[in-house]
DNA sequence: CTTATTTTAGTCCAATGGACAACTTATAGT
DNA sequence: ACTATAAGTTGTCCATTGGACTAAAATAAG
């Protein structure tokens, strides 16, 4: 959280991104070791300076690619971030911001120049960050949870091809409730979101699932006509 | 939208709002007209610098009581709008926020310092304004939708007392479509939200309507269990 | 008193959602 | 090869909901 370029970067204006990812039924979340500065070896969301010549979208998009390799994911901002006393050494505002990624899309991640290491974390066990980044990833998740309600954004958490288990237990794990297989399965199927493939699970050991994949036509339909994704 | 004092406010960051009312029927916004500076006497939305020892939130409050008067009312955070050319002086960031008032609670609403006038204007009236602030508040809208089909936020655009077709009306106005009557008042009674008064509506030309008002109690009780507003 | 208008109550039926039972398929262990 | 086990998949039942619609009750105006 050190400024690299006075000339060119907004003063008193950050930026933070909450990174969620879903791995083995649970959501994680990206943090990265802070190298130096007064955050040194503490962890806390991925985030850094906005250019004068760059929209806060266009900075978070940057700082994801440099801090971590990430780009082309599902990216929102949540909304600004601006305690008097959030940081500690001057008045910086933060905007917040977060993203879902495929997680086997990027695995070899590699920490910044600012960042030490850079790991993923189960959401559920994340208890102390540095500065207010516990909090905005607090409305991260709210906003998730909101969100997946009424848009099919989970999608962007799990693999091209899936399993309907696969997206349930990914809507149990966010939502934070248990759900009924045959239930789920006759609802998520009667929205005609999904495209059945020719493909089964290798490699399980019990009997193979199905897998489906995100069909963006029939949602684009959906959202016109207006839907919601209540489970 | 000139720098009161240069020494307390924080540089490249201001904050507008999109204050709703509801009118017979109609969805309104309030605007000023700028007193001086680049945009004198154009139309936009009432906004200004934060203070460099307040949150956003109070900035938005002082604002809304400096410029209108208004003070106490629904009041939130829509995001930060951050395109490096949206102001044309310099790289000004603004946060947006949004704001629901009772307008007969707030009749005699006078101009700030830097305004020459404030007004009313039917949201879908409103075709040109200051910056991006037309953009801001379509954001607003956006948002207004969709709060209101989650939360009764709309209560904060009524009168403390208000009859069930009223509360429609205003339903209507923001979804843009139209209801049955028979069928809104069953869904909304069932909900438990309304409390009925001993009261009926006066001066009307016709049989008048049963008031009602809104109950926070059970309101409390069903964000506990989680429900939706879909009309 | 009658008419006009709006509120309010009620009916009908298709669609939905939750709970649950049962059957199918595949693997792992003996 | 058989069996237990685990997970996927199909189907049933029923209470609740939502949309479309009819009609009665209340009140003001003429």
């Amino acid at each position: 959280m050190t400024k690299q370029n006075e000339a060119t970067i907004l003063d008193s204006l950050t930026i933070d991104c909450v990174i969620f990812g879903f791995n083995q039924g649970n959501l994680e979340v990206l943090l990265v070791k802070h190298a130096d500065g007064i955050s040194k070896d503490k962890w806390g969301l991925p985030g850094g300076w906005i250019f004068t010549d760059e929209s806060t979208d266009a900075a978070a998009n940057r700082l994801l690619l440099e801090l971590t390799g990430i780009k082309d994911v599902y990216l929102e901002q949540l909304r600004a971030f601006s305690e008097p006393d959030r940081f500690p050494l001057s008045r910086v505002i933060t905007v917040g911001y977060y993203a879902l990624i495929k997680k086997e899309d990027w695995t070899g991640l590699k920490p910044g120049a600012t960042a030490s290491e850079v790991g993923w974390f189960k959401v559920s066990e994340v208890e102390t960050l540095i500065y207010d980044h516990l909090h905005i990833l607090g409305v991260g998740l709210r906003r998730l949870r909101r969100r997946i309600k009424q848009e099919p954004i989970g999608f962007n958490l799990l693999p091209e091809k899936f399993t309907l288990l696969q997206l349930m237990h990914l809507y149990e794990e966010i939502l934070g409730y248990e759900m009924d297989k045959p239930n789920f399965r006759r609802k998520i199927l009667r929205m005609n979101l999904l495209t059945a493939l020719d493909e089964k699970q290798k490699d399980v050991s019990h009997r193979a699932a199905k897998l489906y994949k995100f069909n963006p036509d029939t949602y684009q339909k959906l959202i016109e006509k207006g839907f919601n994704f209540e489970f």
